[in-house]
RNA sequence: GUGGCUUUAGCUCAGCUGGUUAGAGCAUCAGAUUGUGGAUCUGAGGGUCGAGGGUUCAAAUCCCUCAAGCCACCCCA
């Protein structure tokens, strides 16, 4: 049991400066958009009573039943750390009278989330997801509405290459009817399947048509696919969804055999894939209708709709489509000589007073390695104050981009740092 | 959770069949007749060779255990 000290725990991360630039991208991208869509910010407890989660994903489902952080506290209570958003959100829904707000009520969230399974790479213990949520109303046009705003988020970051799909896996009315038309199917070819896909027979037969196992692939070709047995309100909304997305310019792919893990989801479902990220781990998006849910946790039955997008992966694709995204410094202010240190400080103080980003080097290295720090560090300009610059009450700007320096007094710094800033003051 | 591969400096990796003070490139720091960057050259610092145990005169190198990472599955973000 030997324990080499002091790591992360498994499944962590830290996430350095240098990767900092991509999550504070991640973050505005998400608060300009909500903005934009008319979505309010909320935040939930990292822990909630087990049985938030127990009642809302299912007692059969995998987060259930060995992915999640479960610990009694010293009062004796079971608590868990969240798997996943959607489930604390309906549970503040009700609990912090959103209920009584104009519905439907959109909101968005940032945040960590556990999950105990096995890391690799883009897959995380600690996982970071921004989501979304509307609840309140059954319309299909707010599956639209949050299908383009993850949309929009990939496209407000600049990434290209994610692929939607689309599905529909109809509500408590016509799904029962279509399992057992599933398990019709499967019951004389179960001989032939996996392992996996045995127990999936029992338990949740739509979960089928997604195993990977390669050598069951050839029975999903003719399996009944839940899009021809829609009850006629099922069949309309997604009828309403496909075609909203087509008048957005919304590209997508129909997926038949797309379900998902959660037992909650009604009637649309959506996934985003992005093609660079290797293996199996290339989910960016997920999400879907979720009209049953508040009634299982023992609230009215409310509908809602929302969705998940995995921030570590998203990190990864940004690095890799932008790289060299730095913290932007705007000034990298060094001394010549040791009397210089009192002025350069002075100066510094005044430019961070006007909002400036300042780096003080009053080390005693020689001046071109001061600068070498200057540009590694990524500072827009370098201010430079020697015995001759004091001598005449100015200070050297220098702009690293193109080399152009000038001279400046004192009193004229902080506006000639701004002129430089793309005319910031 | 199941199976497999891997683990030597901050990063990417050498290190042959076990043999004296463990190497390189990049990065860091410093210097190159001493006030101007991204190049070049020189030098320096930095490793209990993932951890623990075992075999041996001798282990980074062989064996065992554990840990972590990666790949596939499971599942999903």
């Amino acid at each position: 049991m030997a324990r080499t000290p002091l790591q992360r725990p498994r499944g962590t991360q830290d996430i350095l400066p240098a990767d900092q630039p991509y999550w504070r991208l991640m973050q505005q991208a998400a608060e300009r958009l909500a903005v934009r869509y008319g979505y309010r910010k909320i935040d939930t407890p990292i822990f909630e009573a087990t049985e938030l989660f127990s009642r809302s994903a299912g007692d059969a489902s995998d987060i259930v039943l060995k992915e999640m952080y479960t610990f009694t506290d010293r009062g004796e209570r079971s608590l868990t750390l969240r798997p996943e958003g959607t489930a604390p959100i309906v549970r503040a829904y009700f609990e912090g009278g959103l209920t009584e707000e104009p519905q439907p009520v959109r909101l968005f969230y940032i945040g960590p989330y556990f999950r105990y399974g096995r890391p690799q790479a883009g897959r995380f213990r600690q996982l970071h997801q921004l989501g979304v949520e509307v609840i309140g109303d059954d319309d299909p046009g707010l599956d639209v509405e949050a299908i383009q705003l993850a949309w929009s988020w990939f496209k407000e970051l600049g990434l290209s290459g994610i692929g939607l799909q689309v599905n529909s896996i109809g509500d408590e009315v016509c799904r029962p009817a279509y399992r057992e038309l599933l398990r019709d199917y499967y019951r004389p070819l179960l001989p032939q399947l996996c392992a996996d896909d045995q127990v999936r027979f029992e338990r949740n037969p739509l979960r089928m048509l997604d195993c990977n196992v390669p050598a069951d692939q050839r029975f999903k070709a003719d399996a009944p696919r839940i899009v021809d047995h829609l009850d006629a309100a099922c069949a309309a909304a997604f009828e309403a969804v496909k075609a909203g997305l087509r008048g957005l310019d919304i590209p997508f792919a129909l997926n038949p055999t797309l379900v998902r893990g959660l037992d909650y989801y009604t009637r649309t479902v959506f996934e985003g894939w992005h093609e660079s990220l290797g293996g199996a781990q290339n989910a960016l998006v997920g999400g879907g209708r979720y009209d049953g849910l508040a009634a299982e946790l023992g609230f009215r039955s409310t509908p809602g709709m929302g969705f998940a997008i995995g921030l570590d992966r998203t990190a990864v694709i940004l690095k890799q489509e932008r790289p060299g995204e730095s913290d932007g410094l705007d000034v990298y202010a060094v001394t010549v000589s040791a009397e210089d240190r009192g002025q350069v400080i002075e100066l510094a103080s005044t430019l961070r007073g006007h909002g400036f980003g300042v780096i003080v080097d009053a080390g005693e290295a020689r001046l071109d390695a001061k600068l070498r720090k200057a540009d590694r560090r990524g500072a827009r300009l370098a201010l430079i104050v020697g015995p001759e610059e004091r001598a005449h009450g100015q200070a050297i700007l220098r702009d690293m981009r193109d080399k152009e320096q000038v001279s400046v007094g004192y009193g004229e710094l902080p506006a000639a740092v701004g002129k430089r800033l793309d005319g910031r003051v």
